[in-house]
DNA sequence: TGTTAGCACTCTATTTAGATGAGTGCTAGG
DNA sequence: CCTAGCACTCATCTAAATAGAGTGCTAACA
């Protein structure tokens, strides 16, 4: 509890706002002014602090949820601490062991990587960690293998100069022999080699339009092998570690609204569209409860921050929790885990 | 509602223990004597039921919450009903339809099956379903390629005679030619072709047991790629779908269960124990709450069926539920799943 | 011997009322 | 500007009363 701790540079109606935050935070229930007063040495009575919390009341800030309650911070309220007020939390010796635990990782896998820093977050912020895996179409073709495992099936290999690998099955409609397949592998590298995955399928279009002949069969092959599978319009794949600890928080006690938060993060669709925004963040970024309005998760704050993966290629990492999660600890640990993954990324580079 | 339709051919108990069985997994309170007799034609007073109920219970195939609580089964109870009374429900046609669906997938990816698969079982139950998906060491060795990704780092993708697909990456302590690179990746596919993947350890230990010279170093590379890489240590993959639908069951209502089940499906290993143990089951296999006890699934049921990937490999699919389950639907919804399944699988074989 | 109507009994769930207490807002005085 | 004092509000807790569902038993009946 470094509760004394708080800044007291800061004014005075500051210091109480952050006070509510951090103690409702920990409490999970309204905090009322003689509580903060016993905890806290603001150096005043609890009447003058019920007259500041008045008006940060008026100033939309925090609120009541019935006249004999404590206050609660509002949406806005965390929006305002986030904003202005907030100090990171300094890791202890253990949060900053895990996380440096990152850089030791032996697995080479990046899924692995991810994994692993989001089964730590998990843990230490006792929220739910989700990771964004660096999307395939943000790299550039280096290599594309085919295998043939019988007359008309394909294993199609693509790894990117980044190193990231995706593999699909492929079948024709007539069968092919192993030259087919060879030509047709060594026709892609020699003309896509080095290409950005982005521009890959406008480029095979334009080829494909001049193609005839024998030509024109590889290419058809070619556009049907990139353009259909898996290459260039994967989805994003989300990696969700730790869904369960969220069910400890007391406002999830409602089991219906929990079923739909779950059920939210079972399909990952808005998580991913929240992560995707924030790949070209500078740091940490917060999307606090009605910022996700509309979604189901406007009960939540998601806390995530882009990794960088290898050359420009980026990810996003984080948290999602209750709203009223530990801001300055959440905001801090998501912070380094990323700086972590990327720092583990750029190593094995 | 087909109560009615309860076979007149089976004993009076038999009839009534069927009947009480499938009215708690609709209504999910206990059942009384008197709601029998409405719903079912059993041309008998409710006193004359509630003997058969005293009889029923002394056998210990039901029990009472309480002294004025209606009839719940007890899990033996549901054991003796699903091995000696229990008919499967004919599907109707919008699932048979879904289930049909499946082999007009156009996905060619296993893993692609799979998820539809689970994600159709798990909306047509409203329970959570799950996919063990087949594992790669029991396949054999078809093709291995080594892609180099700089000085250092190989890509190597493992492609067995199935056409299941592995990749990982592989970094050296020194830095390796391609010549190094192809030379390796010869060696591999000429030695290791065809060859059982359960067999690849024990066949390069004593290959390099004996090797010297340049043959040594690859010899090492070539242990140390496959023993140290996911080729032959897989971990079990498990698919799992809609696990925010065991939620809506009321007796999920007590949060710090659920909690504890959710976290149990996270993990998932509970899970692989026993999906692993059904996989030379001859068709579905029921796993009735205390027969998981020691697990965090007791309160949950199991129903598990395997699939056959292509040659001899199998893969597990199914439902998990609360015990209240709907027997004779998801027992046939899963049979039926993993026929289909089978057989889209063997349709591209 | 099996079936059933009748009834006392048990125990949960629901309702009601009252007491408790946390926390506020306001006022008046320092 | 601060604070002690106090009336007021409202959720929460407690206890008691009530209602009702469902049983088990008994005695009569076919």
């Amino acid at each position: 509890m470094d509760n004394m701790a708080i800044n007291p540079s800061k004014s005075r109606s500051h210091r109480i706002l952050e006070a509510i935050i951090l103690s409702y935070a920990e409490e999970g229930i309204p905090i009322g002014s003689e509580f903060l007063c016993e905890e806290y040495e603001f150096d005043v009575s609890p009447a003058t602090v019920r007259n500041v919390m008045a008006e940060l009341e008026t100033q939309g800030l925090i609120t009541h949820p019935h006249t004999s309650a404590g206050r609660v911070p509002t949406d806005m309220g965390y929006r305002y601490y986030v904003d202005i007020l907030m100090q990171r939390k300094r890791l202890n010796p253990d949060e900053e062991e895990q996380v440096e635990n990152l850089g030791r990782a032996k697995s080479e896998d990046p899924l692995d990587v991810l994994e692993q820093a989001a089964h730590a977050l998990s843990e230490m912020t006792q929220g739910a960690a989700v990771a964004l895996v660096p999307h395939l179409a943000q790299g550039s073709f280096l290599s594309m293998k085919l295998i043939p495992i019988g007359e008309k099936q394909i294993v199609a290999v693509l790894i990117t100069a980044e190193g990231m690998v995706k593999h699909a099955n492929y079948s024709t409609d007539r069968p092919m022999t192993p030259e087919d397949v060879s030509g047709l592998e060594a026709f892609l590298n020699k003309e896509l080699s080095g290409m950005p995955l982005a521009n890959v399928s406008a480029y095979l279009n334009e080829l494909a339009a001049n193609a005839s002949g024998a030509d024109a069969e590889k290419m058809r092959h070619a556009v049907e092998l990139l353009q259909q599978g898996p290459f260039l319009h994967e989805d994003a794949t989300l990696i969700l570690e730790g869904a369960s600890n969220v069910l400890q928080a007391p406002e999830f006690r409602d089991i219906e609204r929990t079923r739909r938060l779950l059920s939210a993060l079972e399909s990952k669709e808005e998580l991913v569209q929240i992560l995707l925004r924030d790949l070209n963040a500078e740091d940490v970024k917060l999307h606090i409860g009605f910022e996700n309005k509309g979604t189901s998760l406007q009960d939540c704050t998601i806390a995530a921050a882009p990794y960088r993966f290898r050359w420009g290629i980026t990810g996003a990492i984080g948290v999602l929790g209750p709203t009223r999660m530990n801001y300055p600890k959440v905001t801090s640990l998501v912070g380094r885990m990323a700086q972590a993954v990327t720092r583990a990324f750029q190593e094995r580079e």
